[in-house]
DNA sequence: GAATGTAGTGTTATAATATAACAAATTATT
DNA sequence: AATAATTTGTTATATTATAACACTACATTC
């Protein structure tokens, strides 16, 4: 059966709450080292949290740094959402806005194809 | 000094060439097993090349699929480019676009701070 | 409350992606 | 030719991510 609360388990709290804490975009292995005292010891059970936090949209993957960071929006636009990245300190904003979501769904492709589907 | 005829190198070649016959994204040891026949055997020798087309901006990084593609806009808009990327088989289309432009560089964050230096 | 089913967890091993470090060869400049 | 700089070749290793399987905990049904 499905989880009746539709709460995050053990390993995905302990996850969430250290990137929540973080507040920039950290890395997998970074995580993995940081809640060892806490029991996660292998990267699968990171990798696992990481991927239903994800799904639920608590967290972002941000490709170009192989990092994850938490979602502060609440994905009020989700398919709105872009990420500023400074090139320095790898320091993020995450950016949610509406005009940006209208825009790329009115966005055509050369041959006049809306797009559909966006994963930002 | 500086390569006087700003022409890329063989391994450069090689390598481009590989990646615009492919029409879409190509991983890094895919090229490189492609192209072992041609004399490229080690990783390095992929990456270096691969590094120096992306400077160049004759080829692309899908950060989201590890993945390599030719440029095909000749970067007319280079700060206005985005890929549409299929799930299902990730064919991309490259879209680059004047008005994507214009609206990522009138965007502005919740505080009223443009962003600048886009890497699209 | 024992049997069954399922989600979650733990663990080992390994796959896939990328770079560091250094040596040798090539090409350009003096 | 001697020098300097770039490019290439090579080995080893670092980093990121997943496959596969065993075990645990807990809920549902009988």
């Amino acid at each position: 059966m499905k989880n009746k609360k539709n709460e995050l388990t053990k390993n995905q709290k302990i996850v969430l709450d250290f990137i929540q804490k973080s507040n920039k975009p950290v890395k997998a292995y970074s995580i993995l080292s940081n809640v060892s005292k806490k029991g996660l010891k292998a990267p699968p059970q990171v990798y696992r949290a990481l991927e239903k936090l994800i799904e639920v949209g608590e967290v972002h993957k941000i490709e170009s740094l192989n990092s994850f960071v938490a979602c502060n929006s609440k994905c009020i636009e989700p398919n709105g959402t872009i990420f500023s990245i400074c090139k320095s300190c790898d320091q993020t904003t995450e950016v949610s806005n509406a005009d940006l979501a209208k825009f790329l769904s009115d966005f055509k492709d050369m041959n006049g194809t809306h797009f559909s589907g966006f994963n930002l």
